[in-house]
DNA sequence: TTTGTCGGATTGTCGGACAATCTAACCGCC
DNA sequence: GGCGGTTAGATTGTCCGACAATCCGACAAA
């Protein structure tokens, strides 16, 4: 990228600095997991036990663990102990989100980006969906319509009408690609409700034919409502005074 | 779930369970930085200064600077000194990738992913491309051009090829989303390309036909060639004795 | 059966230590 | 004066040993 190799000159050495050892521990560890001789559910043995195996001190053995249980492929339970698991979506969502916030991409990228991602989400639920995930979606739908006026309560609400629209779609590399812009949307979505009135009422009206679509199969009316969904996420937006072109805000993030 | 809660008894207390000091630190931290008081770039201090701001050990500090380190807020130089830094997007998307496969989706999931999140970022891409950007699109073909017979060589390239493509589209929430999904289908391209004898001068085709499109600002015919070019690649990894609906194999990704 | 108690095991944290290595200042030389 | 080599100091990676807090399991008591 940055020079143009002309003729190849050094053989471009491999970097050799070895690693120090609480990475090494972490890494070999990671690699047990990765190629299934560890598996999720099964015990890491003690912090004494590892010591032992990988002959270093039990300091080391820390420092290497904490990666491990940073990057959610091992876990404590309630005694401390450690397991392995399979790590958690979540802390992936919020880590993309938060690096989404440091890098201060705009919200004009994240509304293109969410919005194409809802579209396609749309479509895998609309070819998918079973009947009790449709029955699941029209309770939240219902119960929205019951708390019109508590923001934080809508909010929360629509926030899972769109985790079940995720899960309807049966696509998980689909939702967790959704997910960190969606949280982010979603993050102002509060704001929006409070300051635009009829906001609540057309996001129930979105959701309710959103529903009807993926229960009819229809594939371009549950696009067109999607659209027209997070164009009034938009709308109201701008009418709450945000720029589409400024980095989007340091939000409170849960740590992760 | 053991029990039904006949009365429901208890107000089911919020599972107080003050964090370790290692954590703390790594939160205190983490948080100064998502909220701008310490910025990427600034040295963090010595581990001499942070056990004594923080009052406690070193090995302490030590346990949870790694937690920072792991996820990329924090950086050491060639001295081993501590920097704030931008976590950088690659280790994200090695671990969304890993994940991916640890939770084991199948190829059909990715496949049906990895096609919206392309036809996505080719949108952006008809409408935000730069001529510089373009002409370094063409320079990537005109290079795989003449290394048809390389697997390898063609492998690197078509993976170059899409990373300027996704720097094309001039969004990064959507890069952020596409590239787990792009890294995962890129792995088996090798294994395509030397399976399937025509793939190599199919990918230079579509490739050629993606960029025209772009210079012409023609999205349906962009779209068009995308929808091709994968639908070459489902194809090839059908040839290859790939089942779609099969979880994803365990691959050999570098551990971040 | 439930509750209180005890011993053993394990973790979280501490203090101190030392070799390797990097930085920066210093020194002699052209 | 600028340059390369040398040396002292600072910093990290790793080790060792220690101890209180906590958890688990077993056992005794009610």
């Amino acid at each position: 990228m940055t020079t143009q190799a002309v003729s190849k000159p050094a053989p471009t050495f491999p970097r050799l600095a070895a690693s120090p050892a609480y990475r090494r521990v972490a890494e070999a560890v990671e690699r047990d997991i990765l190629s299934g001789r560890l598996k999720a559910g099964e015990p890491l043995g003690t912090e004494a036990a590892l010591v032992e195996q990988f002959g270093v001190n039990r300091s080391t053995i820390r420092e290497g663990i904490r990666l491990l249980e940073h990057s959610g492929l091992v876990r404590r339970d309630s005694s401390r102990r450690l397991w392995v698991q399979l790590p958690r979506t979540e802390r992936l969502v919020t880590s993309v989100s938060r690096a989404l916030v440091l890098h201060e991409v705009t919200f004009r990228e994240l509304y293109d980006a969410a919005l194409a991602l809802q579209l396609a989400t749309i479509d895998a639920a609309v070819e998918h969906a079973t009947p009790g995930e449709i029955d699941a979606l029209e309770r939240n739908i219902d119960a929205t319509a019951a708390r019109l006026g508590d923001a934080t309560e809508v909010a929360r609400l629509d926030a899972e009408f769109h985790a079940l629209i995720g899960l309807a779609s049966h696509n998980r590399v689909l939702q967790l690609a959704r997910e960190p812009s969606e949280l982010l949307v979603m993050s102002s979505a509060e704001l929006i409700l409070r300051n635009v009135a009829e906001a609540a009422g057309r996001l129930v009206h979105a959701h309710r034919m959103y529903v009807d679509a993926i229960r009819r199969r229809d594939r371009d009316a549950a696009r067109l409502w999607a659209r027209r969904h997070l164009e009034d996420w938009r709308r109201g937006f701008e009418r709450a005074g945000g720029d589409l072109d400024r980095p989007i805000d340091r939000i409170i993030l849960e740590s992760g």
